[in-house]
DNA sequence: AGATATCTGTAGTGTTCACTACAGATGTGG
DNA sequence: CCACATCTGTAGTGAACACTACAGATATCT
């Protein structure tokens, strides 16, 4: 018996067009239209491959998750707990106004708020969020058993904060702020991490 | 002439519940249907008072905005910068999570991304948000002139930097993050806050 | 080469969307 | 009380939506 025939598009490609037009126009923004034109593909293509909209959606997640992953690794991969702040936010303001992408962050230009039947988008989104909240604290949770944190540092809410703020920055980038603006507040919250790092 | 039936219903309440529904779901999540039902009224009603729906979510923004401008009025009301800074952070994490309302904030939940034909939306949103920005970079401006904030602080900065962060907390706020969580941000960022004020 | 399994492109499907035509209701001004 | 202006409810409108039936194409396996 017959393996079929293959399929004629590079489904890894076709989720990076995927994921840039999700990002622009979010999850409920997005059409099947849109999507299968930068995908170059035709609609039963796109449901064969993903199964559905909110399917494509979560492939082209998993595939965003996977580099950030190694990002993140990268990351951690700091020697100190400040040096880990520091590349975690300055990066996050490079990333989020690289012109390359959509400007801001997929996990939370996808949509936080979204309509009767994609109750399950936001929830998603914010369970990936949230998996970078605890790869910082995982490694600040290390930092205090290395003595790199003071006694009283909080890892949970150094990771917390952090994460916060890159979110908010993904919202001012989503608006317009540039490079420079997402630095000096990423600058400003680096300093009150030394502050709570050393308590 | 007569000057014509009157409306039935207040416009108002109408529009107050207009606004939860865009804020729990989004410009775009939200259905002409959701929005006629929450308000108790029909469709040619809706249209005969605020044109489409996109007219719709700006008269809720303008009502929104009419309640923030006298928060606002209230926070920049405060003797001391720090003050305005603390009041501003700490009231946030407690209006993003305050049970009366949707978590987060309409300015943020509405919207980031929408699709073609949308494309206004988000920029009203931020045109919202940048306001609220703008009012607290001008009463910093004023704190330094009297010598209220240090030689070397920067209005402006400190006025995104608190802008990004409360959209930070609007952004965990909407994945569930409780008013602690929030409490403990807004904490961490005002002691950054002071940092920079008496550069 | 033949049988089979899967993909591709065309051309739709039913549903839901934002929005409205129309007729009857209900007020005001004369 | 009558003419008129505006609102209200019913019942739709065309368009856009996510998704798919089907037929032909193209590979693998025997």
């Amino acid at each position: 018996m017959g393996m079929g025939r293959p399929r004629a598009f590079d489904a890894d490609a076709a989720l990076d067009r995927a994921m840039d037009v999700f990002w622009r126009h979010g999850y409920e923004g997005t059409t099947i239209a849109q999507l299968t034109e930068a995908m170059s593909i035709n609609p039963p293509s796109l449901y064969a491959a993903f199964g559905s909209k909110e399917g494509l959606l979560k492939a082209a997640l998993d595939r965003y998750t996977e580099r950030r992953d190694a990002w993140m690794e990268k990351v951690v991969g700091a020697s100190t707990a400040r040096e880990v702040a520091e590349r975690f936010l300055m990066e996050h303001a490079d990333a989020q106004t690289d012109p390359a992408n959509p400007p801001g962050c997929l996990l939370v230009q996808g949509g936080l708020a979204c309509g009767t039947g994609s109750e399950n988008v936001p929830f998603e989104l914010a369970a990936r969020r949230t998996r970078t909240e605890d790869q910082l604290r995982e490694r600040f949770v290390r930092a205090k058993g290395e003595r790199d944190l003071g006694e009283n540092a909080d890892p949970a809410m150094l990771a917390r904060y952090l994460s916060a703020v890159t979110s908010g920055m993904c919202v001012m980038a989503s608006s317009g702020a540039d490079r420079n603006a997402l630095r000096e507040i990423a600058a400003v919250s680096l300093k009150a991490f030394d502050e709570q790092a050393k308590a």
